[in-house]
DNA sequence: TCTATATCACCC
DNA sequence: AAACGGGTGATATAGA
């Protein structure tokens, strides 16, 4: 924590009721300033008459908590203003030991036994949290039971806190505490849905299910209900003479692929292959919707390896199917817009390798068109169209070098034979010679000192029985983590409402006379992002933009949302 | 009957 | 030994 001298250090934690698609409810707060010791223990009622914290928030003080995109939900719920230097010592716990294994989780009891500290147990913990999920009114003796319990969490962060930071890189610590900020902001505004067509589905569910089914089972007697039996099917399949492989287990093997390539052999295997797809899709069941008709979850911020967030997917839209995502429509006198960035990975590992050719493809405007320009396997003035087949197979591989996809799988991706895959991966490898070694590079130096980290500082230890694949994908993949969490403060600070984060994509809303100016100050906010991780190197984005009354659409998804509507 | 495991499907 | 990165979750079947 070296040059970073706060003359208040405040360990806070809050109480509340969290209820999915809804403004969590504040019951108590604790707060406990390390320097001086002042603590300050406060009710509901005391809180909602403040228009602040109680505590100082300025830039000569550093507000701590464990998993701070909560406590900041409730300083929203109360609108209260944020602070200005946040430690979340959740998302430093997590940077501490990413990828190394943590016996008791990376909750707060969990960094406490991490570091040899003695806690709450788990049980005392359950219960106290009980006690809060129960709602009001809570006795006297209730309340000041869980102002302790409240404030036995502040104990714990004051004593996790000189544990934890002669390790933590400050500067860039406080950068994943803006993030948590904009965490809360974004659970708090939500995604806005189609409420009427949402209630329909809902309603109409199970009657949609059994309806397909009974549409097409009839032929084949493979189901009990709605739900597919094995046995049934395998019957089915010998009364059909129809051969069928088997996992190494002996069971059937059941993979959609598999499907696909039996019915072209045996084309009466279509409708039942169908509806095994529609069934697959049909699931919206925990989509969390707050009575405004917003879909708001926990976005599970540097939850993954990457640092990527990991929100639920059944409870967050873009989870779910993409069809689904027709639910998704402004409300009335608004537009909501999704932007994403062009090719973001690919466009990391230029910048970051410093590969000259791979820099210049992704200047291109098409990375893919002019991989195979470069390997010589198109003419100079090819395009799109009239070079289509190459250009998807040299996506393709692309893609597949960004995941370490090995010449057998690429060859079953673009159904060419295995000498194809290979050449393809071999192109890859004398075109872009900087960005191999550099990811050799990478991968070496993972090996040698079982770490690696992103321009900003979040770090993978390499544990046991590493992947070489993961650790090669890792700078693009968590490089590109730190871009959206730099471009998503970045729009929030410039006022902007967002709505969600995608991995590689932010949705934002704005009331209509405003949209066209958001999303252009936002694309402002995500090639600065770029611009700030690459060192200069500015990636594309494209804006999907969607005005009331129309509703998001997904070409991946519109034959799904035809069918579904039908069926209501 | 409940839980664990395997398998599969979805997202970027 | 296999070789598609990061994930969550549903479902069917096997096992306790």
């Amino acid at each position: 924590m070296a040059n970073h001298e706060f003359r208040q250090i405040i360990c806070c934690d809050f109480e509340f009721v969290a209820v999915d698609g809804e403004a969590p409810i504040v019951v108590c707060l604790v707060a406990r300033d390390v320097v001086t010791g002042q603590t300050w223990r406060l009710w509901q009622e005391e809180l909602e008459a403040l228009s602040g914290p109680p505590f100082p928030i300025g830039s000569d003080a550093l507000f701590v908590a464990y998993y701070a995109s909560a406590e900041f939900g409730c300083f929203l719920a109360l609108g209260w203003p944020l602070p200005a230097n946040t430690l979340d010592l959740f998302t430093e716990f997590r940077c501490l030991t990413n990828g190394l294994p943590v016996p008791s989780g990376n909750g707060l009891l969990g960094a406490l036994a991490y570091y040899g500290l003695d806690a709450l147990s788990c049980t005392e913990k359950a219960t106290m949290r009980q006690l809060v999920l129960r709602g009001g009114p809570w006795s006297q003796q209730e309340k000041s039971d869980l102002l302790d319990y409240c404030q036995s969490d502040v104990d714990a962060l004051v004593r996790l806190l000189p544990q934890m930071s002669s390790a933590i890189d400050m500067e860039r610590a406080l950068l994943r505490g803006r993030y948590m900020q904009a965490v809360a902001g974004m659970e708090s505004v939500g995604i806005p849905l189609d409420w009427e067509m949402l209630q329909q589905l809902r309603l109409r569910w199970a009657a949609i299910k059994v309806a397909l089914v009974d549409r097409i089972d009839a032929e084949y007697g493979v189901y009990e209900g709605t739900t597919f039996k094995l046995e049934r099917f395998a019957r089915w399949l010998v009364e059909s003479d129809i051969p069928w492989p088997q996992l190494p287990s002996g069971q059937l093997d059941l993979k959609e692929s598999t499907f696909k390539e039996r019915a072209n052999t045996y084309p009466i295997l279509q409708p039942i292959r169908e509806l095994r797809v529609s069934l697959s899709q049909l699931k919206l069941n925990d989509l969390a919707v707050g009575r405004d008709g917003r879909n708001r979850c926990l976005l599970s911020p540097f939850r993954a390896r990457t640092g990527r967030n990991q929100p639920s997917t059944s409870k967050f839209i873009f989870g779910n199917a993409v069809w689904v995502r027709s639910l998704i429509k402004p409300s009335e006198g608004y537009g909501v817009a999704y932007i994403d960035w062009s090719q973001q990975e690919f466009g990391i590992a230029a910048a970051l390798s410093k590969d000259p050719l791979m820099m210049d493809a992704y200047a291109s405007g098409d990375p893919y068109l002019a991989f195979a320009k470069q390997a010589g396997a198109v003419p100079q003035d090819a395009t799109k169209q009239s070079h289509k087949a190459e250009r998807d197979q040299y996506k393709a591989c692309v893609l597949a070098v960004q995941y370490g996809m090995g010449p057998e799988s690429l060859a079953t991706r673009i159904d060419q034979p295995e000498i194809s895959a290979r050449k393809l991966l071999r192109l890859h490898r004398e075109t872009y010679r900087v960005f191999w070694s550099w990811s050799d590079a990478a991968l070496d130096y993972a090996m040698l000192h079982s770490k690696l980290w992103t321009v900003f500082g979040w770090t993978i230890r390499v544990g046991e029985d590493p992947n070489d694949r993961s650790l090669r994908n890792f700078p693009m993949q968590a490089n590109g983590a730190e871009m959206l969490r730099l471009a998503i403060i970045k729009t929030q600070e410039a006022e902007i409402r967002v709505c969600a984060p995608v991995h590689d994509a932010i949705l934002i809303e704005a009331p209509l006379d405003e949209l066209d100016d958001a999303i252009v100050t936002t694309q402002q906010a995500m090639a600065d992002a770029s611009a700030i991780l690459l060192d200069g190197f500015r990636l594309r984005t494209d804006a999907d933009v969607i005005r009331y009354p129309e509703r998001y659409s997904d070409p991946r998804g519109t034959k799904m949302w035809q069918t579904v509507k039908e069926l209501i």
